[in-house]
DNA sequence: CGCCGAGAAGATAACGTTGTCACCCGTGAC
DNA sequence: GTCACGGGTGACAACGTTATCTTCTCGGCG
């Protein structure tokens, strides 16, 4: 900024001036200052200007793997939308480790960034206080966060679990099995408490060897399986609550002998035989609401905090519409 | 740091080198500059150090697309390789647009950090000139740059070509249709040009009719399918030049009536029957290389650029092993 | 006993911006 | 002719670090 000054014989201020578009510059100044920036190639060290602003125009987001279809389809939201206002986005995963989640979201912070997304792992998020009081916007998606008040967007499970239920109910379908996830997950807990619930508002009774919750291994997996296949009276349904069971479930099942509906959709579902029916979350809209929560918080700091549910839908592709024996 | 200083009873100095874990301070005075630290919950400003030493610990990367599986492991392994030197990593997609390539590159030079990797689209990268002179290392993935001395990591498309194409040769095939992504693509080139010499080294001629390039939309796919398939002589075995290619012959034809080799491996791919015979990029080792080629090239800045080649491998499950009528 | 060197700590000046204030000059009102 | 005003510009300090240089205090050695 000093050398572009000097070649278009201004002040270094009058340079920061057209750098940031303030308009008390004379049409002539501009257009030499303009010149002396393009001819030395200058641009803004950001750095300094977050030093200077205490912001540094970026977000942080942490999620549990950006390899993972979902949260990457929560990444590209959040670029698109941050870049709307360039905004840079450092991305960083937690791999389900609430140690790492903690270090990963504590570097993030450390480079102040405006606002921060993260999906909580860990039990709670009260290493973030000091930040927030200092200014940082937090958003919480797929589970809300614990010891800190900030917004959070979620899916509806409860409601996709209902369509899922309810969708095997019409066609009959009276015993249901459930394999989800380890109840330690918050979203496992909320989709089984709404199995449960749903099955319970319709009068059709759930046999507790029937709901079985676990981390998707692939002996986990296999164990429930032969249960609820092989007992004397079979399920003739069964909802998968994650897409880690899904997959475990029909890599050892490629044919089910029972109908299935998947939460979670999958890349491939529709080309699968029979098509893969599903509850499919929209997580682009995840990313873009949470967004949109950041940026009015950034707004208003102090405004209370949200919980938006984000709909899900259901897609029914072959697998949940037979098989009733 | 200021407040720590004071706090601790020690100048700014000493904090410093607390904070830099540098030896030369006494095991007393560190023990209360700590206690200072954790009292007050103070963090380091990784701006204002960046300002002070040029560099922001940070690595930038720019791909075509997050979501797409392929980008999505490669950030996966640049994040963890990243990780371990305590740098933060900033993401952004070109989505195939040249302009916003260069914007989100520029976007994430005028951060400063030590190293930038990108999936190039533009036609040159020379934007990237004045930052390289000062001292930025940059890494071309899957496709090289243009314009600028680089290194380069890329899949090995002219092997993945002979092994898919050899398979189908070892069967019996004869007539392989080729089904490729635009020519202006690079990678499409490549894979093209090793499918005509693959097939010229065995001495079995290719039908122009059935080599076919063109963006993988659905209209191109289905009217190239056509020609392949209903001809006369239809080809008995096809190969397709990446996933999004790949996709739309199997939305089209789920039950193909000529053997299939894809090239680029999908989440799903041994749940679908026939399971699909793929030649696999591996993502993860291109990012872990980029990362492996930047630390040499910061540890030696004028060394010569290098570009390494990344082994791909044919995992046939179904689709490329039977059906030659 | 004086000196030297090493180990520990501090003072100060940058790094590249931007916010605050001050300045200059021409214009229009009185 | 004076004054207030505002558009255009500049000087300077500050943001939170770290690099460089300096200072101080010991202990050992000639």
């Amino acid at each position: 900024m000093k050398d572009v000054a000097e070649a278009a014989g201004v002040a270094l201020k009058t340079v920061s001036r057209v750098v940031n578009g303030e308009t008390t510059v004379a049409p002539e100044t501009l257009g030499r200052v303009q010149a002396a920036i393009d001819r030395l190639g200058y641009r803004r060290n950001e750095g300094a200007r977050q030093l200077r602003q205490g912001r540094s125009q970026a977000i942080g987001l942490v999620v549990r793997d950006i390899a993972d279809p979902f949260f990457a389809a929560i990444g590209k939201a959040v670029e698109t939308r941050a870049e709307e206002d360039d905004l840079v986005v450092m991305i960083g995963s937690s791999h389900d480790d609430p140690a790492r989640e903690r270090d990963v979201a504590l570097g993030f912070t450390a480079r102040r960034p405006n606002a921060l997304i993260l999906a909580p792992i860990a039990k709670r998020q009260d290493y973030l206080l000091p930040d927030i009081s200092d200014g940082l916007a937090v958003c919480a998606v797929d589970r809300p966060a614990q010891g800190i008040a900030c917004d959070a967007v979620l899916s509806d499970n409860a409601v996709g679990i209902r369509l899922a239920v309810e969708h095997l109910l019409k066609q009959g379908h009276r015993r249901i099995g459930y394999l989800g996830d380890d109840p330690a997950v918050f979203t496992a807990r909320e989709r089984v408490t709404a199995f449960r619930a749903v099955m319970a508002e319709h009068g059709v009774p759930v046999d507790e060897h029937e709901v079985r919750l676990g981390s998707p291994s692939p002996e986990f997996v296999t164990s429930v399986m032969r249960t609820m296949l092989d007992e004397s009276d079979p399920v003739t349904a069964l909802i998968t609550g994650n897409n880690r069971i899904t997959l475990e479930v029909l890599k050892r099942h490629p044919s089910l002998p029972a109908a299935l509906v998947a939460f979670d959709d999958l890349e491939l579902a529709e080309l699968l035989r029979p098509g893969l029916t599903v509850v499919a979350q929209d997580p682009e809209a995840i990313g873009r609401t949470a967004m949109s929560l950041l940026s009015d918080r950034l707004a208003e700091p102090l405004r209370e905090p949200r919980e938006i549910r984000v709909p899900v839908r259901l897609i029914p592709r072959g697998s949940g519409e037979t098989l009733l024996r």
